[in-house]
DNA sequence: ACAGATCATTGATCTGGATCATGGAAGATA
DNA sequence: TATCTTCCATGATCCAGATCAATGATCTGT
């Protein structure tokens, strides 16, 4: 069967770039982004403590776990992944995060990190440092609203991930996942029916608290139902009603 | 074996009440809650939108999923948990709350809660009406500082969830529940090995993704280990040093 | 104080998904 | 272009914990 031999980093485009110096109010995600609602001059004293990366690439880590905290990044291009450990080394898969995403929010009330973030392909963010962030959250009640907005969303979607983990079958777990990735996508302006898995099977099956063997296998079994097609990084959902219907 | 036939509800009088009227100021949570760093003066403010509820028996609902949102809640005595479930009905208990800690976080990005809370006991709480809250917010960044910390720690907390529920065996995620329910009984002032579980064997075995059976047997397990002595709700916690170890 | 309902414990059996094993595809490195 | 390594798919086997079943303990309401 034909592969698509060199796919296109997914999103690397999305944040029209130059990297080093676009504006909030010039960024392509602004209206996904924590900005959302700031008033004009507001935005730009935002934008004054927001460094934007250089390109990570592939799984380099934007910060490791137990390391000092200090600022939150938003994605800005790219995809991510974060990660936590038991003492005896076993990992989680704690999220996945794309454009317009914030990631180190649950590190706010200590010290450290408590997660480790790794890109999954070339990627970049901008940094919020946290310090600033909270000076200026001081004249600006609506950025301190954002933040609680967002890291509420983030909560919530834990919560119902706890319920996938709990309560839920593979092929289940499989339907959600896809479906929810479809949401994120499409919320971005990308398709919802077809797009790019930036993560190896193995992250999905971790992620999900399942071997890689039965994302192999439930994956395979939704082509042969017709459900979705799959090749390598490339899927695309052929029958979303059907899959809605699998979530359980 | 002799059962204690009459077990005083947990934390009933943790919070000295005279439920309706005992500002923040004097209250015994005081050092646990959201008040916390906050000036007498912005602590009288806060005082003023916070209602005191009367108490909820066992079993009675704070909130229902999919109603709209209007407050977050303290636990002001007794305890709750939450719960969200599937389309098809199937259930998963997302958390336990206990004095000092909020409930209703996961709502606030959106119009309705999604999750249903129950109180466990005899249970009380302090509602603070979120528009209330965001206004004085604009006032008091102390304020929003305090809760963007609390909603971070609960995040934090559902991240190492996500790894018991993944990556644990049972044995290693009833350690962990054991040993998390002895912090939080500690940092209230209360005795880190000997307590009381306010919640049903259904109910933590739902939270730990597991049957009831399984909690059932890997309790009888750890006492015949010598690792603990429980009877019906109470339990004694012989050798935390061991039951550490377990937790992986 | 009693009856019915719910909750907890323990044993017997079953199963969804893990683990083990293999071979092939696709990136990475040089 | 060859070699190494990681990733993915699929088959065979196994097991931790689910499910089924039965009994006793505890709670609730009257």
């Amino acid at each position: 069967m034909a592969q698509l031999s060199n796919v296109t980093p997914l999103f690397k485009d999305l944040a029209k770039i130059e990297h080093d110096r676009v504006a909030c109010e010039d960024c392509s995600l602004y209206r996904l982004c924590l900005p959302l609602g700031l008033h004009s001059k507001d935005l730009i004293q935002l934008d004054k403590i927001i460094t934007r990366s250089q390109t990570y690439k592939r799984a380099q880590p934007l910060f490791e776990a137990n390391s000092k905290f200090t600022s939150l990044y938003i994605v800005r291009s790219g995809s991510f992944k974060t990660t936590i450990s038991t003492n005896n080394g076993r990992e989680q898969v704690t999220g996945f995060y794309f454009p317009g995403e914030f990631i180190g929010l649950d590190a706010i009330h200590q010290e450290s990190y408590q997660s480790t973030a790794k890109s999954l392909e070339s990627s970049s963010v901008c940094e919020l440092p946290f310090d600033g962030l909270q000076e200026l959250g001081k004249e600006m009640p609506q950025l301190q609203v954002q933040l609680l907005t967002r890291i509420s969303k983030e909560l919530a979607g834990d919560k119902s991930l706890m319920l996938l983990l709990g309560k839920k079958t593979a092929g289940e777990k499989l339907a959600s996942f896809l479906l929810s990735l479809s949401k994120r996508f499409s919320e971005r302006g990308f398709s919802a029916m077809d797009f790019q898995l930036s993560m190896s099977r193995s992250d999905i099956a971790n992620h999900l608290g399942l071997a890689v063997e039965t994302v192999s296998r439930v994956l395979s079994r939704f082509q042969e139902d017709g459900l979705i097609t799959i090749t390598s990084k490339s899927i695309s959902l052929k029958d979303m009603d059907k899959l809605q219907l699998l979530c359980g």
